[in-house]
RNA sequence: GGGCUUGUAGCUCAGGUGGUUAGAGCGCUACACUGAUAAUGUAGAGGUCCGUGGUUCGAGUCCACGCAGGCCCA
């Protein structure tokens, strides 16, 4: 499809780089051209790319620009590169912030569900909640250039989705992957609820509180009187104890004193960093047998000491004995989470009340406290309401916190109390203090939560840990760390996935149980659950059989009854699943498959590129690998970039609370798409913070797209003028002079750095390198030597070759930035592309990624420019420091050269030199001169290599050689140097030599290089140095009276002094033509003149179009 | 408490395998240039390379221990 040939290039006034991004989504709405890029690939190899589902049911901020920049710029590079590139997008739209927002709008809690408001309503809300800010996010995506299909979208809420993940749930029940066990978790007894994470983590769940805290003493079995001493801040949980921790490398200590409630002595243990919270320093010194009952300073002794792992098996005495427990219960273990910076450096286990004690527990298969409940049941000794049960004879019934009971009934004495009290009386307690610590509370009771084992469904990940970490290891990550460290630790420790949660708003687990718990079933389609029902319906515990539009949400998915096979009632587990479930299954159940798409799926799997925060490493990451692990026995994904977060610019979280979270329609629309996210990506690598800074994207916008598109402006009013249209025949390379080959080697050697940074998901290290070639190679350098070229003289080959060869640097930054500034680079593309025609791709996002062009690169003559620019600017220091400006000329400058190679060098770009710097000649100084002044250094790495420890005097010596020394190895290419009476050989390889000076000249060195200006002015250098500045201010005249570039003109000059009368008829075929002025008068009088000054001279003038 | 990560100029970042004088852009100061001009050039000021030890002839770079920030998890 060849678009409309024009006959001129567009030129700009000021550059819109918003307006840019309006018009190009249309253009790209109006010819379809995101359906092209895919729909023309038919056929082609595929890269899929899978889309982790943001949730609607808040509005984006400008960390999802951010990763979503990263997303799509791989998929438009691969799409250049010749794949065909589907990204089908989702929505993620269970779970707990949906439910809460629901209940704050309709002001409702959970149980009011199915009272004050409907089951239906409450169900509808959800799902109009979820997707609230759709079309916010559908704005945003179009406004910043994300390329995913918004039109076929997977919605994990839909019934098709729903479905695949039951069936993804039957696969690993069949595969006997799916068990019930319990878990400790957050639970609240006053809201009769667990709590999630996210729950725990809403502001103001933390609060400082006074517990009751005690230090209790476990009496070593065997012993007179030997006590173990651990410190809790639950005393409520003592009765459930089933064992002590230390830690292995922990110092403990036993140590002689008395009971301060009980005067009795004892012998205590505890580690040894924490003896000084327990015993008061000014007792040291006191015998033990000075000690009186009742005495305040109470005397202590240090009798043993040994290593924490020495304590291990060492058995106790149960502290509470209401409940006796087997062995090994009562014994001390080795914890890990063990520490000396608080308590006594030994930890009070109780199975059922903490995560670290289960652990614990199971590590070393200790019994835990449990009684029998009415159905036979074991359960803690805590009831689900918070109280102890009857076994605990003393306190049954009894709150485990005072804040449990309603108003009124609050008794005088918690039982924290109630049981240091016992504990002090029995000689168990060793100190009982207040303890202010911050606790969780439920957010909805306000009241204090508790750890507390709840029944849970699980996933037996375990059983393929070793595959997981295997397959892990096929991963590119990027960066790599997270890959090993982050996501691999995890691996390595992994423990089952905890699939229950008691929510309302999620995926069901689709497991009915029997009523006497002993039959299961897990149902992997509606197809079978119609069948199910069916049968259920025949032995009449259902009137009917389900409708075609059933919703599988709770609670009607909770009606259903079923019948198991020995004809009982079967009721469904009420927990849902864990909402990653959902997001992990996304490579199957969006597309519906095994249902459907099997084709499809078997063409998309695995991915061969994933992105999102890192913050997904044990979340969406983590659930996409482990069911591809589980189910398929391959890697979910082949590449994945986890880029880091969006902070404010001062390094903080970003939040709407704080009011410093950045807008990011308001970025897009003051500075435009490309800007923001070239700014984002060329800033930081995807996987570091971003610390974003608005001040940043103008920054991006003035240095790259504002160079860029001067550029573009400056070929584009010219090749205007000429007529170019890029219709002849490409000249040759070896027609086209020096500068040309040049930025064409750069160019070359640019797409190679740039495809090979693509390639490997770097996309920070091509948006630098395409941003330091438009402004420091193309722009300042090429651009800037060759300006004459574009608008002087006739329209000749060497115009030609100029326009070609910027025509197709334009071009290529268009084709290799595309995938980062799809906007402007499409513009830039079109623009071009729309007088050349040689493209034929409607869009730059439909070309073929450039290759580069081996021939064009010549590393010589990129190591020439390199040296042109060091002398340029070594002879712009010169003038600096002599005061001379460039527009005075001058005869020459002298470059010492101690080498061929380098004279070549030189003198291949000799002529661009002199243009630059304003001189007439270039010369070169060699050896043979007898002039130059050289300098030697060591060259240090060879000599450490060489030498070592040596290298400190021998580069002692080297500094101290004079210029006889510097002579004599560079004429026998080594040196015999005398040290400490050996000699050693040093070859012309251990040391640099450079030239420092030339005697008498104005000279300037950076490294090897060295330029000295010859600084005389004659009289014919200073005429024309006139005749500049005069051409500079009738330019300058010209541009004043608004005239066009291609304007004649008439000047005539008022007659002057002699020396500037001079430098006008001498030189003046050199003004008129730098003018565009076809005649130059002296005159005697003048009207209507203007005066300019040049140095110190008045001149008047006067210019006027022809 | 654990895992991972970051720390280099006022700001944002570069600094293969260790090599002695640590760079760039922006910002600042001064000067220049001016048919790309809301552009450009040159020069200058600005650094305990987070700290402390160690390895080494030599450490921004390697090792150990810390400190500070971040993320995830307990």
């Amino acid at each position: 499809m060849k678009g409309i040939k024009v006959s001129k290039y567009k030129e700009y006034k000021k550059p819109e780089f918003a307006k840019v991004g309006e018009d190009i989504l249309q253009f790209w709405k109006d010819n379809e051209i995101f359906e092209k890029s895919v729909s023309e690939k038919e056929g082609k190899p595929t890269f899929t790319f899978f889309e982790g589902p943001p949730s609607a049911n808040g509005t984006p901020g400008i960390h999802h620009v951010m990763a979503r920049t990263v997303k799509d710029i791989f998929c438009r590079y691969k799409t250049q590169k010749g794949f065909q590139v589907k990204r089908k997008g989702g929505w993620d739209t269970h779970g707990l912030p949906v439910e809460l927002q629901v209940e704050k709008e309709l002001g409702i809690k959970k149980e009011d569900i199915g009272k004050k408001v409907s089951v239906d309503e409450y169900n509808q809300k959800c799902r109009e909640t979820v997707m609230r800010f759709k079309d916010i996010w559908d704005d945003l995506t179009e406004k910043m250039g994300y390329w995913v299909d918004l039109d076929n979208p997977y919605i994990t809420f839909e019934k098709e989705y729903i479905e695949t993940v039951w069936s993804l749930l039957k696969q690993l029940y069949d595969k006997d992957l799916i068990y019930k066990g319990y878990t400790i978790q957050p639970y609240s007894p006053a809201a009769g609820t667990g709590l999630s994470s996210h729950e725990l983590n809403q502001p103001g769940t933390y609060q400082d509180i006074k517990d009751t805290s005690m230090v209790a003493q476990f009496k070593v079995t065997g012993t007179e009187n030997d006590f173990i001493l651990a410190w809790t801040t639950t005393p409520w949980t003592l009765p459930a104890n089933n064992g002590l921790a230390v830690g292995a490398g922990i110092e403990y200590v036993k140590v002689s004193t008395f009971n301060q409630y009980t005067f009795e002595p004892i012998n205590v243990i505890l580690a040894k960093d924490r003896m000084s919270a327990y015993f008061n320093d000014k007792a040291k010194d006191i015998a033990l047998d000075d000690y009186k009952p009742g005495d305040k300073l109470i005397p202590f002794k240090v009798i043993d000491s040994f290593k924490g792992r020495d304590m291990e098996g060492m058995d106790y005495e149960q502290l509470m004995p209401y409940i006796p427990l087997e062995k090994p219960a009562f014994t001390v273990v080795i914890g890990d989470f063990v520490t000396t910076e608080d308590g006594t450096g030994i930890v009070h286990i109780s199975k059922t009340f903490g995560a670290d004690d289960f652990k614990t527990s199971v590590q070393y298969d200790l019994p835990g406290v449990f009684v029998k409940d009415d159905e036979g049941k074991e359960v803690p000794i805590v009831d689900k309401q918070g109280r102890y049960v009857k076994e605990i004879t003393d306190f049954a019934g009894m709150y485990v916190k005072n804040q449990y009971y309603k108003d009124g009934e609050v008794p005088e004495k918690s039982l924290d109390v109630l049981i240091s009290i016992k504990l002090k009386e029995e000689n168990r307690a060793f100190k009982v203090e207040k303890y202010e610590h911050s606790y969780p509370h439920c957010w909805r009771t306000d009241k204090p939560i508790l750890y507390y084992p709840l029944d849970s469904w699980f996933i037996k990940t375990t059983a393929y840990k070793d595959r997981l970490v295997e397959l892990n290891k096929t991963i590119n990550w990027k960066p790599a760390s997270t890959g090993e460290g982050r996501f691999g630790n995890w691996l390595e420790n992994l423990v089952d996935w905890n699939l229950s949660r008691s929510r309302y708003w999620g995926t069901p687990l689709p497991i009915w149980v029997s009523e006497d718990k002993k039959e299961q079933k897990c149902i992997g389609s509606i197809a079978e659950l119609k069948a199910e029902v069916q049968k259920s319906v025949d032995a009449g515990f259902m009137d009917e059989q389900i409708s075609d539009d059933f919703d599988l949400h709770r609670p009607y998915v909770d009606d259903i009854i079923l019948v198991s096979d020995s004809g009982q009632k079967m009721l469904r587990e009420l927990d849902l699943i864990d909402v990653w479930f959902d997001s992990g299954a996304m490579p199957y159940a969006q597309w519906h498959y095994p249902f459907e798409n099997e084709d499809i799926f078997k063409k998309s799997f695995p991915a061969d590129f994933i992105a999102e925060g890192v913050d997904q490493t044990r979340g969406w990451f983590f659930t996409l690998h482990t069911l591809g692990v589980l189910l398929h026995d391959k890697v979910a994904f082949k590449n994945v970039i986890a880029n880091g977060l969006v902070l404010d610019k001062n390094g903080n979280k970003m939040s709407k609370r704080l009011g410093n979270a950045v807008d990011p329609f308001k970025t897009i629309g003051e500075y435009g798409p490309d800007a923001t996210r070239w700014y984002m990506i060329s800033n930081a690598n995807p996987w570091d913070n971003l610390k974003f800074n608005i001040e940043g994207v103008g920054e991006v916008q003035r240095r790259f797209f504002g160079t860029l598109h001067n550029t573009y402006n400056f070929f584009a009013l010219y090749a205007n003028l000429d007529g170019f249209k890029f219709e002849e025949a490409a000249i040759s390379l070896t027609e086209r002079p020096e500068s040309d080959r040049w930025i064409l080697s750069r160019l070359n050697t640019l797409i190679k750095t740039v495809d090979t940074a693509y390639d490997e998901y770097e996309p920070t290290r091509a948006a630098r390198a395409v941003m330091d070639f438009v402004a420091d190679e193309l722009s300042n350098w090429y651009v800037r030597l060759n300006r004459k070229r574009f608008w002087k003289g006739e329209y000749n080959d060497d115009k030609r070759a100029a326009y070609q060869t910027l025509y197709t640097c334009l071009m290529t930054v268009a084709k290799i930035g595309a995938p980062i500034a799809p906007f402007y680079m499409e513009n830039l593309y079109n623009d071009l592309n729309a007088v050349s025609g040689l493209d034929q791709s409607k869009s730059v996002h439909l070309t073929d990624f450039p290759v580069a062009d081996e021939a064009c690169i010549n590393n010589d003559l990129e190591a020439q420019m390199a040296l042109a620019q060091t002398v340029s600017s070594l002879t712009h220091s010169i003038r600096k420091k002599e005061r001379i400006k460039v527009r005075q000329p001058l005869s020459k400058i002298m470059i010492p050269v101690l080498d061929e190679v380098t004279k070549h060098h030189v003198e291949a770009v000799a002529d661009l030199i002199m243009t630059e710097v304003n001189v007439k000649t270039v010369e070169f100084l060699d050896d043979t001169s007898g002039v130059l002044v050289k300098k030697v250094k060591p060259n240090f790495r060879a000599l450490g290599q060489k030498f070592g420890p040596k290298m400190k005097l021998i580069s002692g010596a080297i500094n101290q050689w004079g210029q006889d020394d510097i002579a004599t190895i560079e004429r026998q290419g080594q040196y015999d140097l005398a040290l400490e009476g050996e000699t050693i050989q040093l070859s012309i390889d251990d040391v640099e030599i450079s030239s420092e000076d030339i005697p008498g000249w104005s000279v300037a060195t950076e490294g090897k290089t060295t330029v000295a200006l010859d600084i005389t002015i004659s009289e014919d250098l200073r005429q024309e140095g006139i005749a500049r500045d005069l051409v500079n201010r009738i330019q300058n005249l010209r541009k004043d009276q608004g005239l066009d570039v291609q304007d004649k003109i008439d000047v005539r000059v008022l007659n002057n002094e002699d020396i500037v009368n001079q430098a006008l008829s001498t030189n003046k075929n050199y003004i008129c033509e730098e003018t565009q002025a076809l005649s130059l008068d002296l005159v005697d009088t003048l009207d209507n003149a203007q005066t300019v000054e040049i140095d110190d001279w008045k001149i008047d003038l006067s210019i006027s179009v022809r």
